[in-house]
RNA sequence: GGAUGGGUAUGCCUAGCGGCGAGGGCAGCGGACUGUAAAUCCGUCACAAAGAAACACCGCAGGUUCGAGUCCUGCCCCAUCCA
């Protein structure tokens, strides 16, 4: 299933077979909460930027439109048209993210809707019906992403809790890929390692969720307001411990250099909403660091936001017009945007790709982080 | 010429109905955002300034009052209507 193809220190260059196409890794998965990308991004638009998956959310896609609804149109590939693969969060980041809107018991966690407030049970059972619904290529398994400020003895509690949710996906995974009616009956399904700052215990949950033979693990609960050092820290200490023939999956993350390290140190799959929001917000990564092209500065400028980057805005576009765009609040402008940043992120993980396949990531690294702090 | 309604800070719009050192919005300028409750949020937006000390043309000029953006008088503009 994943197939090493290359190691430079810790970091790997991989293989991951799915039922919807191989993947590339490291890989970063552009993500589409509600089985869209925000900025007016279609199907089309991410072929041309060359995505290779496409990640949504349980929890969303149950609140709306219903994951029962997509099932019935046959799966979430057919519902968004995107044949590649998906990924589906489990709806545990929410428990962290909607905190004020929710209640944690043993069996699961019971959410107020935050789109009509309507009361919501959601355990490991119910988000494994609602992926399978969904027909993800790559379930998530029901987490709790403890806060990065989360104590020591709430932190452990909530980690054992998380394990024996896992048990339950697992088994309830298991149940659900042997139905006849279900659409994906090799969805697979990824662990969640979780443990705030605490290098004890994300090591002696590495251990067990290993011992459990799931398809990938994911490194969650990350940069969620601890520092940089610390994460970068945590995956050194953390990594080893996952197995070594599985991918690993760093969950949420992140920057551009938060990337680069965390390849490093040994992680093949990213997922953020950076180049999606930043875009929104107008600001735009580049090879010399991240620019706001909201700023004065850009009123003349009509250059393309990169020379020589080949995304549909930097061909066509000057940052001037862009910028006008956004200011006047032209669907186009944010459109623009965020079609250049997945464009950037993309490139840049096939740039990583290629650096590993070459045996030259240590200097791809140091060149890529010493362009981008020009700015 | 008459009637009515208005003129509020750096651009525009607006709250205000005797305690205002004047509230809000837009525009402008800047920032934040890490498994997306986010095309959102925050700051700034007269001058000066951490001081019981400084201090704005609320269209202009007077007046009433302890106190006026608010009330009164006159004037100047603007809008609409009528001659």
């Amino acid at each position: 299933m994943f197939r090493l193809l290359k190691r430079e220190g810790r970091a790997k260059r991989g293989e991951f077979q799915t039922v919807h196409g191989v993947i590339q890794t490291p890989v970063f998965m552009n993500v589409g909460t509600v089985a869209a990308i925000k900025g007016a991004v279609s199907t089309q638009d991410l072929e041309e930027i060359r995505t290779q998956v496409e990640l949504s959310n349980t929890y969303h896609l149950h609140v709306r439109p219903g994951d029962k609804i997509i099932k019935q149109l046959g799966g979430l590939h057919r519902f968004m048209s995107w044949d590649r693969p998906i990924l589906t969060d489990s709806g545990g980041f929410q428990v962290f993210s909607l905190a004020g809107l929710r209640k944690i018991k043993e069996e699961g966690v019971y959410f107020n809707s935050h789109i009509d407030g309507r009361k919501i049970f959601m355990g490991p059972e119910e988000s494994m019906q609602i992926q399978s619904n969904l027909a993800s290529t790559i379930a998530m398994a029901f987490d709790e992403c403890p806060s990065a400020r989360a104590d020591r003895a709430y932190v452990k509690n909530s980690v054992e809790r998380t394990t024996r949710w896992l048990a339950r996906c697992k088994n309830e995974m298991q149940r659900l890929n042997g139905l006849e009616d279900t659409i994906n009956r090799q969805q697979l399904l990824f662990a969640i390692n979780q443990g705030a700052v605490y290098p004890d215990i994300r090591i002696e949950h590495a251990k067990v969720i290993s011992e459990m033979e799931l398809d990938g693990y994911a490194v969650g609960g990350l940069a969620v307001g601890e520092t940089h050092e610390e994460m970068y820290h945590i995956l050194e200490e953390t990594i080893p411990f996952l197995p070594k023939d599985k991918p690993v999956y760093l969950m949420g993350v992140g920057t551009p250099a938060n990337i680069l390290e965390s390849v490093e140190r040994g992680v093949d799959f990213f997922d953020c909403v950076y180049p999606t929001r930043n875009g929104r917000h107008g600001h735009l990564y580049t090879n010399h660091g991240k620019i706001n092209l909201f700023n004065a500065k850009y009123e003349l400028d009509s250059r393309p936001i990169e020379e020589g980057c080949c995304c549909p805005a930097c061909r066509r576009y000057s940052r001037a017009y862009i910028r006008h765009l956004l200011k006047a609040k032209e669907m186009l402008g944010m459109r623009l945007c965020v079609l250049h940043n997945l464009y950037f992120y993309n490139t840049m993980m096939e740039e990583i790709r290629a650096a590993l396949d070459a045996g030259e990531f240590a200097a791809y690294k140091k060149q890529k982080l010493q362009n981008m702090s020009q700015n």
